[in-house]
DNA sequence: GCGTTCATGTAACTGGTTACATGATTTG
DNA sequence: CAAATCATGTAACCAGTTACATGAACGC
C-alpha cells in the first residue's frame, strides 16, 4: 500500500467519511486531485480495509460514506510504527532560485519580489484557515485526540515555514544588493 | 516540457556537465535518480537543446558531457518568465502529524521526538554542505552569478527550515503535555 | 580481491495528472 | 437561469520509481 492509501484510511477511522470530505481534509497539507482518492478508496473497498453506504441528505447531493473495518484498522495500527518514507519536494521556484544566477540582477530580483507576494498571499490564507477552524471548534480545543488538533498544529507549521522563508526572500534580496559578497550568517 | 527538463537544461547552461555532475547539483535540493537524468538527457538532444561529447578522464572512466544549443538558450531564458507551477510536498510524516489524535499520548510524543532526531541530522547535513560549500568556493563567494550563489542561499534556506520545524515539534510536544489545550499563539 | 565512487544506460511498472463525463442543490 | 458548490466516477497519459545491467578506476 502507498503512502496516500493510509492517509485516507487513517481519516476514515477517525471518522466515516465520503471522498469529498476526504479530499478536503487533505487538501491543506497534501495536494490531492479527485480522481485519485475515488480510486483509491475503490481498491480500499475491493481490499476488505472499508466499507460504504450511501446516505442520502436532504439538502445537497447524496454522498458514499466510508467506515474502516476491523482489518483495515489493523493495517493503519501498523502504520504509524513504520520509519517514515523521505520526503519528496518538488517546487519550480527552488530551481529557479538554484539558477538564479543565470539572470542579470534586476530579473533575479524580481524573481524574488514576487515569490514575497506568493507567501505573503500563502501566509493570509493560512490564517484564514486558522480562524475557520476557531469557528469551526467553537474556539476551544479540548482534546488532542482529534482530526482538529491535526489541522491546527499543520496550520501552524505551514504558517511559520511561511514566514521564514519571507524573511529568507528579503536576506536574498539583500545579498543581491551588496557589492561584495561573502558567506554571511544568516541573521536570524 | 516539464519541470525538471528545464532544470536540467539550465545547468546545462550555466555550465556543460556530465548526467553525473547534474544528478549531484540536483540532488541536495530535488529529489532525482539517475534514470530519469539520463531519460530526459536523451529526450533533450533528441529536441536539439543539447549537443554532447564524449570526455576522456584519466583518473576516472570517461564521461560525456552536454552542451547547450542557442534553441536550447532560447527555451531556458523563456523559463524563467513564465509563472511558477504550485509546489508539491509529499510527507508522510506530514500524514501521520495530521492523524496524530489516532494514536494514544506515548506514541504521538514518539512520533515528534522521533521527527526531532531526524531533523537535528538534516540540519547538521545542511551545516556539512555549507562547509564543504565554503572550501569549493576557497572561502570567498564574490559573484552571484555563479552555481556556488544558488547552492549557497538554498542551503541556507534548507537549514532555517529545518531549525524552525524542530522548533515547531518542541511546541507541539509541550501542546501534548498541557491538560487543556487551547488556540495558543505560537511563541515566536 | 572487495568495497566504494564514478559513470551510463534500459525496461517494466505504478502513482498521479489531465481530461472526459454526469448530475443534484443552492444562491444571487 | 447562471454560476458555484457538492458529489462521484472512468480512461488515457505521463512523470518518476524500481529493478535490471554493465563497467572503469581507486584505495585498502
Amino acid at each position: 500500500m502507498n503512502t496516500i492509501s493510509y492517509g485516507i484510511l487513517g481519516i476514515i477511522n477517525a471518522h466515516s467519511s465520503s471522498g469529498y470530505d476526504i479530499m478536503n481534509y487533505l487538501k491543506p497539507f497534501r495536494e490531492v486531485k479527485h480522481s485519485q482518492i475515488y480510486r483509491t478508496l475503490a481498491n480500499l473497498e475491493k481490499d476488505e480495509f472499508v466499507t460504504s453506504e450511501i446516505v442520502e441528505q436532504a439538502d445537497k447531493p447524496n454522498k458514499k460514506v466510508y467506515t474502516i473495518t476491523e482489518k483495515g484498522k489493523e493495517v493503519i495500527e501498523e502504520w504509524f510504527y513504520q520509519p517514515n518514507a523521505p520526503a519528496l519536494l518538488r517546487d519550480e521556484f527552488v530551481l529557479k532560485a538554484f539558477l538564479v544566477g543565470l539572470q542579470d540582477k534586476a530579473e533575479a530580483k524580481q524573481l524574488f519580489n514576487e515569490r514575497i507576494k506568493y507567501l505573503e498571499k500563502k501566509a493570509r490564507v493560512c490564517n484564514e484557515r486558522l480562524d475557520i477552524l476557531k469557528a469551526d471548534c467553537d474556539g476551544v480545543l479540548t482534546d488532542f485526540q482529534t482530526l482538529e488538533f491535526g489541522r491546527y498544529i499543520l496550520l501552524q507549521q505551514l504558517l511559520h515555514q511561511t514566514y521564514v522563508d519571507i524573511r529568507w526572500c528579503q536576506w536574498v534580496l539583500d545579498l543581491l544588493d551588496k557589492d561584495k559578497l561573502n558567506f554571511l550568517t544568516y541573521p536570524f
